[in-house]
DNA sequence: CGTGACATTGACAAGCGTCAAGGTTCGTGG
DNA sequence: CCACGAACCTTGACGCTTGTCAATGTCACG
């Protein structure tokens, strides 16, 4: 009776926890959702801390509550490549032991939820729709992943940065044509394998030709719709 | 009595199968082995043979055999990105539901198996191994796709070329320096985000500079694995 | 032997990266 | 509250890599 309580005390954050209705956990019934949660926490990040780095061996999995992070790889030369976004709902880690390939990174404030990577494996071995669920995800993941090669495939720089505003209004966006970037100049190029110049300029160009509007860093007002995509070219 | 002696000639191709001691039916046991055989057909496959079409309500999934087959969406402009390979073992096709966001063609001569989605489903509802095996596979997939991303991003076309050329190798091949490319110059382009031309011109440094050799268009020998390597600067 | 698909090679132009010099924003400390 | 510095962004000039266009070469198949 007592641990029941304890439990449901557990869960309470959960239950009106927004990532739930399209997260993993959402598979879930309210007795192993309390079990779920007792393994997780629940944690804050700040912009630009990282949770782990490429190599490491992966000792916990993650799922955003709130905010956004990049998944970046390191080149030959220092230089940083993103391979992934990950926003609210989406989720992060390597679940079966392979070592990361990849670093994961707040890119804003964000609110996650951490579990021990062996607990969440058995936790995956003995709860079917959890397995189904995070599987649903994973297939989502990968097409948006395609998406995105696509995007660095055989495209000029001012359709990948138009097509990247188009993606980053739909994915973040609410209704309104104000976007606000969870990602800075260098972010962007690093994302679309331009330079933070080229990136810069073509932000520009849209700008001048009335397509956005920039009025701050952190800020894109997409003035004509139509245009932008017609910029994106596919 | 009768039936399980049918089950079981069912499963005698799938014992010997190359794909399933890493496939994901290679999670099965002898009877459920069985079952699933039943509901899945086996098929060749000719070269450029398309199995599943860009936008299509997805009726099929595959589990391929031996060849390669290719994932490619076709942009605004008419031109074809490749947005991954799928070797033997592999698995593609949309389970959920979700409509095609690539075709699938045969990049080779190609074996594969193929289940009716609907069926492919109940399955996986119902053997939480076949779940997790996939799933597994799904996110080795995922890795391997941010691989070809970091190769699209900011590297060059000679990187991009030699960074192929070893990808095949290691994943395709067998002991053998020799390479079988199961993709035609126009692929390579595809794939990598580049024009034929500068395809071709890259292939032809690389054999001017004793690093390969081109016996025929369809083949590469690698002469100088560690200078490969440099050349793909990562 | 001929025909068509595929590949190579060359000349040229343009898009984007590189280098360099300002300009803006933001936080910190006087 | 202002001044300063650092991080971030914008703008310009220039050159290299790569795409484009065109011609030629080579292989496979009838």
């Amino acid at each position: 009776m007592y641990r029941q309580f304890e439990q449901a005390s557990n869960v309470e954050p959960c239950l009106g926890c927004a990532a739930r209705v399209h997260g993993i956990c959402g598979s879930l019934n309210a007795a192993d959702l309390a079990a779920f949660a007792a393994t997780g926490r629940h944690r804050r990040l700040a912009r630009g801390q990282t949770l782990m780095w490429e190599g490491d061996a992966p000792a916990l999995v993650v799922n955003v509550i709130s905010g956004v992070l990049k998944l970046t790889n390191v080149g030959a030369s220092g230089d940083e490549q993103i391979v992934g976004l990950v926003w609210p709902a989406d989720f992060a880690g390597s679940p079966f032991g392979a070592p990361m390939k990849a670093s994961v990174t707040a890119l804003t404030d964000s609110e996650v939820c951490l579990f021990a990577r062996a607990e969440f494996e058995t936790f995956l071995d003995t709860h079917h729709d959890l397995a189904l669920a995070l599987l649903r995800r994973t297939f989502v993941a990968l097409d948006q992943m395609r998406d995105l090669m696509g995007m660095l495939g055989r495209r000029s720089a001012g359709q990948r940065v138009a097509g990247l505003l188009l993606a980053l209004a739909k994915t973040g966006g609410v209704e309104t044509d104000r976007i606000s970037l969870p990602l800075s100049r260098q972010e962007m190029a690093d994302l679309l394998g331009l330079t933070i110049e080229t990136v810069s300029r073509q932000l520009g160009r849209l700008s001048d030709d009335g397509v956005i509007a920039l009025p701050d860093r952190r800020s894109v007002v997409v003035r004509q719709q139509d245009r932008l995509a017609a910029c994106a070219g596919a």
